[in-house]
RNA sequence: UGGGGCGUAGCCAAGCGGUUAAGGCACCGGGUUUUGAUCCCGGCAUGCGUAGGUUCGAAUCCUACCGCCCCAGCCA
């Protein structure tokens, strides 16, 4: 048979859930509306994994033209806080990513209590009081099954009563918990009556103190979900085991929207951790500097390493959507930024780690300006401006007295050609005391600039700054976070930390017009890589971040 | 036989009974190049966890087996 070539697949996103949305709504299930919701819980920061899930919640119902919530899972005041809610609120808007409404779990605890005492009434919910230790003993084990508690058959006026007591604070925390009466020999774990409301006297970022119970997960997101309207609740794999609690949830409470929840595969980067208590860890122990340390995963570390919104939002469409456990490889990631800056940032010239270089054949004082193109690829991009002189720094790893098997740039007696400058030779290399290279003198051929050299090749090309129209910068080079593919192989995580992620060149030297560069703008440093002005970068002191280094064959 | 999932190349991932089994990353050549970059050209699964079966025809259907992941919070 002959295929159509594929119009479906002009959404260059096709994956299962997409197919069924798409399905959905050409069988006008939920009268045809994708409302979806991105569900964080505001204990974190947001990772790249966050913005999986956010690229779906918000494609899904762009491409179907719906709309999607960001709902705020605030249940558990133990763990919450402002700080993470505004956190998360920026790096879903510098994603682009606008919702509809913005909402919180916290909002509906009045709606949730009411629903609560239905189920009490109608024999569907009741006040345990055993321990919670006795709960664990009761409840079985993955292959045997639980008992019922003792007190599994209260009256419903008991239970409206104890709940009545929970809720208005007489009783201390752990002494009562609300069960749903499901099955406790289910052979699945979470429908052994599991426990709906709990007893907790902290004070909540939103609600303040007003209540003394708060709702666990398994009952307050489907009702959520249902509260707002939502038809399409996507959500990770470990949920998977939840829905048939979901469902039961709103069997029992028939509220008047009808969600069906879906679970995809959660992402896995390699060499790092993404999960928000290892974070936490990262953080608070101060192995790293923030939660927007450019070596995190994080959304505000990734953005603070250089990344754009385009670049993750590609990343996530490459990695694709299944429900398979994918390990994405660090690769993945580095490439999309790497295409990206590759068409638009503007080239220049840093030297990192200096070595002098005196051409001694060029007039002491004398300045010679330069036209450079900002983009070999790209005329419109422009030209700049750069000084040469008598005095140039070159990278000191681009010359070697004793060259290793094709090193191409420059060598004692050897050529080498200053990028958008001449070729040099170098002639002398001056020494300390210890033997430590000072400097080189070099002469140049003044037949170079713009042309081949006359009869020989030169084949190396080498960046350069001048050493008296340059001015100094800190430039931080970060490596992978951990040495392990997957630190949480390890005993412990921490051991797997990479002591030499994060290398600063303090006296790096580059191009004058780099110090005025204002935050988060691109460049891309010469044979080197694409770098950011980071948040602390001033004219006095200018300060860049290295994105991620150029493919390099020859390191290899 | 506790329950729920997943197995297509080094890593992702299309594919839904008839295609030479898409594409990306990675890798390996070769060409261009004043970035060892970019760009261009070419290569990269006789094979879809394994073994049987159904069929004219199977990665796609059936059966069995194997491997891996998740679940026993008053976390989400």
């Amino acid at each position: 048979m002959k295929t159509d070539t594929d119009n479906s697949a002009d959404s260059d996103s096709s994956n299962f859930i997409h197919n069924m949305i798409a399905e959905d709504v050409a069988n006008g299930k939920h009268q045809g509306l994708v409302a979806t919701r991105f569900p964080p819980e505001p204990n974190g920061y947001l990772h790249i994994g966050h913005a999986k899930s956010i690229c779906l919640n918000f494609g899904m119902a762009k491409e179907f033209g719906g709309w999607t919530n960001l709902r705020f899972d605030d249940t558990n005041p133990d763990k919450e806080s402002e700080e993470y809610m505004s956190a998360i609120k920026r790096d879903v808007e510098w994603l682009g990513f606008s919702w509809k409404s913005l909402c919180y779990a916290s909002d509906y605890f009045d709606q949730l209590y009411d629903f609560a005492v239905a189920l009490v009434k109608k024999g569907a919910a009741y006040v345990d009081s055993l321990s919670a230790d006795e709960i664990r003993e009761y409840r079985g084990t993955l292959k045997a099954p639980g008992k019922d508690s003792p007190y599994r058959n209260r009256t419903v006026d008991e239970n409206l009563n104890l709940l009545e007591g929970m809720k208005n604070g007489d009783f201390d925390e752990g002494e009562h918990v609300l069960r749903l009466k499901i099955d406790m020999a289910s052979s699945n774990i979470n429908l052994r009556d599991p426990a709906i409301y709990r007893i907790k006297k902290t004070h909540h970022y939103r609600t303040g103190d007003k209540w003394n119970i708060y709702p666990l997960y398994d009952y307050t997101h489907c009702l959520s979900d249902a509260i707002e309207g939502i038809t399409h609740s996507l959500c990770t794999l470990e949920f998977e085991d939840h829905r048939p609690l979901y469902n039961w949830v709103l069997e029992q409470t028939q509220p008047a929207g009808r969600p069906e929840q879906t679970e995809f595969g959660p992402l896995n980067l390699e060499y790092t951790v993404l999960s928000k208590r290892r974070l936490i860890q990262l953080v608070q122990s101060g192995v790293v500097d923030g939660w927007d340390d450019p070596r995190l995963p994080t959304i505000s570390g990734l953005r603070r390493r250089g990344f754009t919104p385009a670049s993750l939002i590609e990343f996530c469409k490459r990695i694709g959507v299944t429900k398979s456990a994918a390990v994405i490889e660090m690769q993945v990631l580095e490439n999309t930024i790497r295409e990206e800056l590759n068409e638009s940032a503007p080239r220049r010239m840093a030297v990192l780690d200096p070595l002098k270089v005196v051409i001694t054949d060029w007039p002491t004082d004398h300045v010679q300006a330069l036209e450079v193109a900002n983009h070999p690829n790209q005329p419109e991009a422009g030209n700049r401006t750069i000084n040469f002189t008598r005095e140039l720094y070159i990278e000191r790893s681009d010359f070697e007295e004793v060259p290793p098997p094709k090193f191409k740039r420059l060598v004692p007696d050897g050529e080498v050609r200053l990028r958008s400058g001449y070729v040099i030779k170098c002639d002398e290399i001056i020494k300390d005391a210890d033997g430590n290279i000072v400097e080189l003198h070099c002469s140049h051929d003044a037949d170079t600039l713009g042309k081949k050299p006359e009869g020989r090749k030169v084949k190396g090309v080498v960046h350069w700054v001048s050493a008296s129209d340059s001015v100094q910068a800190s430039v931080r080079i970060y490596d992978r976070l951990f040495n392990r593919e997957n630190p949480m192989a390890e005993e412990d995580f921490m051991d797997a930390l990479n002591p030499d992620s994060l290398s600063i060149f303090e006296h790096a030297q580059v191009e004058p017009n780099l110090a005025s560069a204002s935050p988060e703008t691109r460049f891309q440093f010469e044979r080197q890589g694409y770098f950011v002005a980071d948040l602390d970068t001033s004219e006095a002191h200018p300060v860049f971040n290295r994105v991620v280094a150029l493919r390099d064959t020859w390191a290899k």
